[in-house]
DNA sequence: ATGAAAGCGCTAACAA
DNA sequence: TTGTTAGCGCTTTCAT
């Protein structure tokens, strides 16, 4: 067919003709293999490097059927540090091995959620890390076998090794913290059990309430998908119950609860006591600071990243093991004992 | 070197065999390209669907030597929403078009950033979104030659496209407020001229301070790398001159403001009037709100990756565009009065 | 230890 | 309008 484009690129035939040597030779030296000679490999080296040669990551990948010239990273949203933040370190991290990484959004849409995998396979990427749909498909799922997965945040239940922030615990301790303070009617607004991290909160809600030696009438739940929008509106709908503290289950449900609290004009923690969940950084410039479950996103990232890289290595596969992040409750501001007189309802007045 | 591996997948060879066809017309019809029988190129898409198939992009991409499989999107950054919710907005809007986006992160270091570059042109990205490093190489900027780029955030000074945030007129108008609130002296916390939208803001910062009629001594200024870390140590710095009045120009800068200002134990706005910059829906968070210039990501997402479609449809390249997405000066409750008794020291007692 | 050559799966000349 | 065939730039088998 004729050079079909040729912007004047240093290729591993030019490099060969230029050392007259084969091109297989160039390539063998270029990846390392030991059968060439040290001296020879040194030389081809050198001039590649002096004829500023990079190869074409796609021919290489093409040819080698398999390399991890890129892996992918399918989320659901971007609005939220849990994602994108999370994202972009582990772009950052892979980097480091010389793997870039294709990210993608399904919107928490199962369709377009296989429709990106089938997609990031046909990329012959080396491997996934992936925060399921709320329903993925099982045609999803079965795609996920072909390829080494790292499950991120969420659990679709199949057989990869998965990164997750250990909720369960956590959130019991945020029940016990609340109940301490004399809290007895409490909110919790979370993720839908559909999601795993919504189960594992809920979970972890529900031995709290059990350890509190609370009822389970006493607290009102709402569960619903983990938009700031969303967040809002359920807080809206859950202050009605007049709680006296209310828990939150999810990052993108605390900035909405947030401003849904702030909305109403209650007063930390002397109207309502409330927990966020998520990122510590933001919550921290709240007044009062917010008594977060501070999850480090940090942590996650690292995690998954060398998670994944181990997994590209091995040939044999290891058993698909379980990473627990702990999250931290931190107590501050916005959760105090609760006050019997006032069950809050108006605004009521000034502080002093 | 036969079969090197098959996963038992469908390629335009099996299609091609299975409709008693060549591939070349396999590949046109799948291509769209005019030159098949309307009714062939029907019956072919048909087979390929209900065989399964998705083309190899790699192939594909390698082929064609020109495609618009994948592109890339470089940011110095991960810890902010400027560039990582900014990033995963894009990879969503750009997979609509059928794009593939990979994600590399420069630690805003120069060499670093070289390398990538690269490995993105490796792997015939068919075009780029980049935010430069805070000193970009030349030969960096050589090689955004070969492709079309849009900048996003900052310019580096090349002949490409643009889309920045308008804020030279903001920040202008930001010390206009300070100053009809009677703030005499004011500190400006930026970034470095060396980045082109810290070159920008200050520029609007001296427009203002002229326009107001104030005194360019009357502003002590700073001006770091936009870290969080920065923003904390330089507002600490900046607040032993006591200014009353701190005007931030970064989102990162601003957290770690923030957290300074609140560690100071400084009342706003009676002991500092403070603006922030970036994504208003946490700084509204705070209490009281901060008075925020408010930046649409959301529009500069959207703006950035049209305009990079549009660049990779044109042949004959259009003249290189600068896209200014105005953003908003949110006035808040974190910007008041000088108060002219109490020069903010002692974090003096309490509110009532 | 090295070279010759056959592909990886696709697209695009060129010919018919 | 369709088929034949030569690559895209690399890796790898097989032979030496």
């Amino acid at each position: 067919m004729g050079a079909r484009t040729r912007r004047g690129e240093v290729g591993v035939v030019d490099l060969a003709r230029e050392l007259g040597i084969s091109t297989a030779t160039v390539s063998r030296a270029l990846n390392g293999s030991s059968a060439v000679r040290p001296e020879l490999a040194q030389r081809v080296r050198e001039h590649a490097e002096a004829r500023g040669y990079v190869a074409n990551r796609l021919a290489r990948a093409l040819s080698a059927n398999t390399s991890r010239a890129f892996v992918g990273f399918v989320i659901p949203y971007v609005d939220t540090p849990a994602y994108s933040a999370v994202a972009a370190e582990c772009a950052r991290l892979l980097s480091r091995d010389g793997t870039q990484m294709i990210l993608t959004i399904t919107e928490n849409d199962p369709e377009l959620e296989h429709r990106q995998l089938r997609e990031l396979l046909a990329s012959r990427v080396a491997g996934l890390i992936v925060s399921p749909s709320t329903h993925i498909l099982d045609a999803s799922k079965q795609l996920l076998t072909s390829v080494p997965v790292v499950q991120l945040h969420r659990s679709c239940g199949i057989e990869a090794p998965g990164v997750f922030s250990d909720d369960e615990q956590a959130m019991a301790e945020c029940v016990l913290h609340l109940a301490a303070l004399g809290h007895r009617h409490i909110a919790y607004l979370g993720t839908p059990v559909a999601l795993s991290n919504g189960a594992v909160r809920l979970r972890g809600v529900r031995r709290g309430i059990e350890l509190a030696g609370l009822n389970e009438d006493d607290v009102t739940m709402s569960l619903v998908e983990p938009t700031q929008q969303n967040g809002h509106q359920a807080t809206l709908d859950l202050l009605r119950e007049k709680p006296t503290a209310l828990m939150i289950g999810g990052g993108s449900l605390s900035v909405g609860a947030a401003h849904a609290v702030r909305e109403r004009g209650l007063r930390l923690p002397d109207d309502l006591s409330l927990v966020a969940y998520g990122d510590p950084s933001w919550f921290a410039l709240s007044e009062p600071p917010l008594t977060t479950v501070a999850v480090s996103y940090q942590a996650l990232a690292e995690t998954a990243a060398e998670l994944l890289l181990a997994r590209l290595d091995e040939r044999h596969r290891s058993p698909a093991t379980t990473h627990l992040i702990p999250p931290q409750l931190r107590l501050a501001g916005s959760t105090g004992p609760r006050n019997p007189g006032e069950h809050n309802g108006v605004p009521g007045g000034n502080a002093c």
